[in-house]
DNA sequence: CGATACATGTAACCGGTTACATGATTTT
DNA sequence: AAAATCATGTAACCGGTTACATGTATCG
């Protein structure tokens, strides 16, 4: 009895790096501080709610290093309903609407789909290929359509637009190239 | 005795394609639910409220277009104190946070960029180019240093956003390369 | 012992989302 | 006259920002 939930990219975010590893708030202030997660907001204000919304859903606990100090620091993981929520969200088809609004969160999900196995990986490709195509074809016949209305600027600022898809699209199926490969393994190869 | 203004997108957005062209909040909506600038919200409950509160600074003016009617079309235009504002903005130095927190921002801003003229225009792309090379260049060694703890997916999503910086530094470079053989005509050519 | 990094938290604010409401104008 | 589209608006909500507050542990 699963119900869906639309997580903000703080939040998925926060929940994924919680399951690959538990750990303090601070710990994720951290990594947002100073990885390319650095798009994510490493304050304080936007961490600890964060967490404590998400203990409050019941996906991740937090238990404290030591029981003895006054403020002990808070280590969260993964309940079972936070790893099935992460598997349902890493598990939704790509959309067109994804592309458009939430193109952070799609490469998130992406980052965390390690534990989903390739299968999940490659299918995750392929729609976002599809939909990048898609989304480029119809970008470039609406520049056809208003290219004579536009200034300088504008045009290049719309090009430039659509050279970000053509570039996502050209790595998406390099990408895919590459999992094709590894797949013949039979899966990711964590021994390296 | 201006002051600096800190526009949200949407509400630079707004104020640009308003110096543009005169216009009321439904035409509005009509242009982010209908083209390339559909990434910002046509929903009246963000235009509106926009529009109000730009015009509560001084930057617009709205006028019915019609004086008789019960509830007329509300045309906004801006005013000097606007063109002031968005000028302003407009001159601001590329910084290394605009790239990370607010490429969408930047590209809003050339894309507004024709009426200052080529040379802002030129200065603009020459300053985005210095800093994407830079940030590229960060993001790489970060890459070497933790390539081995990455996991498969989150090291592709990883090289997904380096290619994107990549991708966005090619453009700049050609967009300056095009712009600089126009500049030999001394300016924009608007009777193209 | 003072400085710095560790670590968690809160409150006011702001702006966009969602959903609802209202009425005018045009089309069928 | 009904339906669709034009056109503006509001209210509850949500989540991130900013700034502040507090206390702990470590290091020189």
């Amino acid at each position: 009895m699963e119900k869906d939930i639309n997580f903000s990219p703080l939040r998925l975010a926060i929940l994924g790096l919680v399951a690959m590893q538990p750990q303090s708030g601070y710990d994720l202030r951290k990594t947002f501080a100073s990885t390319p997660m650095g798009n994510f907001s490493s304050s304080p204000g936007a961490i600890y709610p964060a967490l404590k919304s998400l203990e409050k859903k019941g996906l991740i606990r937090g238990e404290a290093d030591n029981e003895t100090s006054l403020r002990p620091r808070l280590v969260y993981s993964t309940t079972v309903d936070g790893e099935a929520a992460l598997k349902l969200e890493l598990e939704k088809t790509v959309t067109h609407k994804d592309l458009i609004w939430h193109y952070d969160l799609l490469m998130l999900r992406f980052a965390f789909m390690e534990k989903l196995g390739q299968f999940e990986a490659v299918r995750f490709l392929s729609e976002l290929s599809t939909e990048l195509a898609d989304y480029i074809h119809q970008l470039e016949e609406l520049m056809e359509q208003t290219r004579a209305q536009l200034t300088v600027c504008s045009r290049l600022a719309f090009e430039q637009g659509i050279e970000g898809y053509r570039g996502n699209l050209r790595w998406a199926r390099r990408a895919l190239r590459g999992l094709s490969q590894q797949k013949q393994n039979g899966g990711f190869d964590h021994d390296n």
